[in-house]
DNA sequence: AAACTGATTTAGACTACCCTAAATCTGATT
DNA sequence: AATCAGATTTAGGGTAGTCTAAATCAGTTT
């Protein structure tokens, strides 16, 4: 029951849950881009996490792979364990919001339920993390939450950036800079239908923006109107 | 230059710093009972810690292994990690000096740089641990501190208590219940020359303790009177 | 239905750690 | 000087991860 999983391991189910997050199998070829491996090295270890004892995920040969209930537990404790430290380095300890993933990545294989626990506490049992990622509660259970990207707006819609799903320190700080961050109200302006290139207005900013997909797709926003 | 270590290498220049304290080569079997491992899985890891760029031990074939220049710094620096997690881990998130040890040995390998600076500064780059032993330096020395084990004392010696050399959680609760902290003031009053059992009397305390080597090896003092 | 393409798996090798059992060395004792 | 005990190393094997190169599969196109 209680196995202890390697730091690897935990990386695969982190991955795998990320990308079986639309209900479909998460396939070798994703999974081994976003681990940085070859993807017959990804094929090895989900011969392994398929014969643990709980089976931690379902591996069909050729044809992607899922989480057992078993693995998403995994899955989410480490995610808990990522988003609360995140939260914790940011609040407590003055990091900016594109310093907190590396650190967060390193720690959140080794803190104890116990360390958690702590954090979670002196921070008030946060929800969201400073980037607006909902963090998963004690029980396992990820909170539900509106996942409407930027990219899906159109001109005269009003939304408020809920959560920036992007890990890249360069990326985020330039979304710093812009003032792309959870909280802020927006207006769509105009949409060009050949290179999917947003024209928005900020609330309280002058000027106008023209932002690509490859912002707007992982800026995601809560549609006011 | 920056050669990033396994924690398993880490943990070996860790053993090898304390069993070489005295200025002695550390031997195989100490290494191995210290680190839980077989004593031929020492010696394989001392081979491959013997030839790294640059060196960090010198180790020849049996007669024990002292640390390099090199080698020294990387201990001290993990001893530096050590020390201040368990510091900050007391201090900031309520643990209990029993309760750091664990905790603190399994982030000491993972913090970056830019973290173990920012708890320091959060702690204001504090000497001494919760049990008192003295947290190297940003430069990597070891800061200079009085050695004598309780156990040295005879009757009629006034002593305050230093530091306390021991991990284990049991024994650490054990001696907070006594009284015997960091800090404390006691008077010896007898000595039992056959088991080496000491009576002392501590400052504001009615009734007298007798203690064994067990826990006077273990209790660092300086002598006052 | 055959062929192609891209994804995937297999095969085989490497590193870093661990182990046990057997051999060997060192230093003390006779 | 030979022996002996204990410490240490060697030999050989296991696991978990990594890789590259070669083979195979699945789904589309012809």
């Amino acid at each position: 029951m209680k196995n202890t999983l390697t730091h690897a391991s935990e990386d695969y189910l982190k991955a795998i849950y990320a990308l079986s997050a639309n209900g479909a199998a998460a396939n070798t070829t994703a999974l081994a881009a976003r681990l940085g491996v070859a993807p017959a090295s990804v094929t090895g270890m989900l011969k392994r996490l398929a014969v643990t004892q709980p089976p931690l995920i379902v591996y069909r040969k050729h044809h992607g792979v899922t989480l057992t209930p078993a693995g998403e537990r995994a899955a989410l404790e480490i995610v808990r364990h990522h988003r609360l430290l995140e939260t914790y380095l940011y609040r407590t300890l003055g990091y900016t919001w594109d310093e907190v993933h590396e650190e967060a990545c390193r720690l959140e294989h080794v803190i104890s339920e116990d360390f958690e626990e702590r954090i979670a506490e002196a921070l008030g049992h946060p929800v969201r993390d400073p980037h607006g990622e909902p963090i998963p509660t004690r029980e396992l259970t990820m909170p539900p939450f509106e996942a409407v990207p930027l990219s899906k707006l159109r001109p005269g819609q009003r939304a408020v950036v809920q959560r920036v799903h992007a890990d890249d320190p360069a990326l985020l700080r330039h979304l710093q800079r812009l003032g792309l961050t959870p909280g802020v109200g927006l207006t769509v302006d105009a949409y060009d239908e050949f290179d999917h290139n947003l024209q928005i207005k900020i609330d309280a900013q002058a000027d106008p923006l023209v932002l690509g997909t490859a912002i707007t797709d992982k800026v995601f926003i809560e549609v006011i109107a």
